[in-house]
DNA sequence: CATGAATGAGACTTCATTCAT
DNA sequence: TATGAATGAAGTCTCATTCAT
């Protein structure tokens, strides 16, 4: 409205601009594949216009990776001080270590990044090396951790501990997976709960974790 | 040599084509995505001209399709005898099927296809359904056997059959996964040994289905 | 030259843009067909680039059926009026009314459009009808309107008036068919004035229309 | 059956083969043009492989030149003889020619030819003076030989020749493009019997010509 | 002679990117 | 800044032609 305001409409869409781009290609990226997707369907979603998109980007492949970096700075490390803090039992702290994470990735358009990562990083060298450092790592470290805890409160049984954290991870990026692949398209199969089948699961993994009494 | 052979030299190179192209198509698809392969590049691995690759395959999307139905043909059913035929215990039945699965699947190019998949189902409509009916429902239905055969013989406490059956298919689909994403990016990161990882996971999740006695 | 202007050089290029190709592709059609002219001509004839020429017509076939219909939109009923008006003899009226056709039609492009018509209509089925309802049945309604005012005003004996106006519109689409074919090729061969011709032509059925007294 | 025997069925086919071939080339350039039509498809209308059929023409331009000269060297020259010998009214001897040549041009094949060398004459200047010398002029010279003939007898009037051998032309070639082009699609029109067509405005053409008593 | 598998130049079309406005 | 018209490199696919059998 008042044109000399410091933050103007526009001014205030400006800003916003990376953010909407960002979000628009992530949406497409994740729908179609990274070289499916045109960087003018990318604008359009974004209500600009192609031209706009290299204001702001200068290639389709700079953007991917920045739809990369953005959507993974935000994940990662909410879980670390959940285990460092964590009073109660291991079982009870990875019950809601999943539930959290499967809140923040699993059933957000995280998981979506997660199934174009895996189908371009072969195409995106650069990618590698900042997903393992950047996702991982810090996602095995963390189950690592918590599972770890476990072992030294005598509650878990010596298991090698990388191996067990990545048997707790795979049923969550099973599922975030699939729900961004199969998950959406309108086929006649198998029709799970994914939640209800996450906490199976668990409780199945927590089962053999566990020390018998 | 013989003339009057009725496999001459090109003949034989004919019928070999299909093969052959399949095989450069797989190779490629995985390794750079569908779209990112060229039909020239498949034709060339394969050993033969861009206009050869169309003598056989009326359209690159034709050949993605044949890749996926060629690969996954062989594949099904493999396992269902087993489980049928399996006479020890049902913990001892899992181990062999997690072998011989890996065996055919994780460790061979069809998990590749898998990642392919994935990452295109979206885009080929019709090939939701075939994977799902080809698989995906398969793969459930074996392991879920498995399972319940398990829990009927009083060996496993009574689970849900098909959250479990997840559960045993995610660890190896995880591999499979990222053996042909990350698992083929020179980074550093977390490297761990897939079969011991498998058969720790394995040890975990029988543990956990196990009836305590 | 004002900024303001809403019609910058960019825009007045725009829209004179689908005229222009429309007017390259005629030329280009007409003179090698329309197979054998490739959509890069057209778009450099039209000063653009391959481009550009699939920013205004989506394919060659949809280029070809615009300029088919652009070139013909504007030449039809464009006689209707002179045979309403017309108050001399019939004579005289079909007279004018070659003289209009062969400026109109025969001695421009259109005529060249009637020959690529004739050597595609078959692999352009919509063209067809589309041709039929445009131009012949317009064609041959209003010759045989004028033949019937003459029949009626007791100019003409009474002949067929359908066979009556196809008579009188061959000699003119021999013309105009020949200019763009054979008259465009450097031969040696029966060179005769097409205008003359027509005169001659005209006079010599109206003779044989006309009653004897 | 007999192998010695110097005319066995595969000689027969062999001798035959330039000639089917060119049936079917022909056939098909009328039908689709010369770019549309494929060398396959010609070879396999002709019965033969794609290779065979260059073992009789180097290149589907020496095919298409050849379809034409062939069909058009049995069509010259055999209404010379007929304007020679006539005795009668030259309108008579007229009568007989325009039947004469519909049977042997417009109804035939040969009118597709027209249509395909009309069409494509321009990208074969080779064709233009071939067909000029071949066809046109003879065409010319026999209609005109037949006026002059009426003009020197008294019978028609004094008019330029070739001016009035064109107008007795072309309502035959009219006809016959026609007939070849919308006459092959399925489209609602000006339905008119090609014959009786013919005959009208053979009437009146002579009509027209002849001096009033 | 005949075949048909193989070739590769070339056509149509797409789309990432640029740039005048 | 924002636009969207324009570009042209690059990709898919076709088909005339060749040649081993």
């Amino acid at each position: 409205m008042n044109p000399i305001s410091p933050t103007s409409q526009r001014q205030r869409r400006k800003e916003a601009r990376p953010q909407e781009l960002l979000e628009a290609a992530l949406t497409l990226f994740v729908e179609k594949g990274f070289a499916a997707t045109r960087s003018e369907e990318v604008a359009h979603a974004a209500g600009v216009s192609k031209g706009t998109l290299y204001l702001y980007y200068p290639s389709k492949e700079e953007l991917f990776k920045a739809v990369v970096r953005t959507n993974l700075s935000a994940l990662i490390a909410e879980g670390e001080e959940l285990v460092e803090r964590h009073e109660g039992s291991t079982s009870e702290l990875l019950v809601r270590l999943f539930a959290t994470w499967w809140q923040r990735l699993g059933n957000t358009h995280a998981a979506g990044i997660h199934k174009v990562v895996l189908a371009e990083v072969r195409n995106f060298p650069e990618l590698a090396q900042f997903y393992t450092d950047e996702v991982i790592v810090p996602a095995d470290r963390l189950f690592s951790r918590a599972v770890q805890r476990g072992i030294d409160r005598g509650e878990f049984r010596e298991l090698p501990v990388h191996e067990v954290a990545h048997a707790l991870m795979a049923p969550m990026i099973f599922q975030a997976l699939h729900r961004h692949s199969f998950g959406a398209c309108p086929v006649h199969g198998v029709e799970l709960d994914p939640e209800a089948m996450l906490r199976t699961q668990l409780e199945l993994l927590l089962r053999g974790l566990e020390v018998r009494t």
